[in-house]
DNA sequence: GCCAACGTTGGC
DNA sequence: GCCAACGTTGGC
């Protein structure tokens, strides 16, 4: 089982919205370094949600439902979409502020490589950002 | 709203 | 194939 963390801004696709749709297809992402990790992707497969520019926040935990395939959304057919769905809310939502004042987060993607919008997350980042969020 | 960081494009 | 110019993203 692999951890990955995607991002959102709230103003497009918020996690309210993920959680009502239940399930849905993550497309749009035209990045090849996030391509691969969407194409690395197992049914399974658990992702941080992450609220940018406005919250700037992990706010749920989603879980991969349909592995890659061609993004309709993509008329090159050289992007890939993965579809995921809401499995619960973190009690408290993480922020990127407290990640970055915690050294054991210094070499997290997200604090080090904040443009990429589909990043992988190790099992021990996993853990700890769990326990900040109030799950168990 | 600004701008740094990054990716992509296109001229040479 | 290099690199300057440009566009986009996202934190501040």
């Amino acid at each position: 089982m692999a951890y990955w963390l995607i991002k959102s801004e709230p103003d497009t696709w918020s996690w309210d919205q993920h959680v009502k749709k239940g399930a849905d297809s993550w497309t749009g992402v035209r990045n090849h370094q996030a391509k691969v990790h969407l194409q690395t992707m197992k049914k399974g497969d658990k992702a941080f949600f992450y609220h940018s520019n406005e919250g700037k926040e992990i706010v749920g935990v989603s879980e991969v439902t349909k592995e890659a395939y061609i993004d309709p959304t993509d008329k090159t057919n050289a992007f890939y979409a993965v579809d995921f769905k809401a499995v619960e809310p973190l009690k408290t939502p993480v922020k990127l502020a407290a990640l970055k004042a915690d050294k054991n987060f210094a070499d997290m993607v997200l604090v080090k490589n904040s443009r990429l919008s589909v990043q992988p997350v190790t099992a021990d980042e996993w853990k700890a950002i769990r326990k900040l969020g109030g799950l168990k």
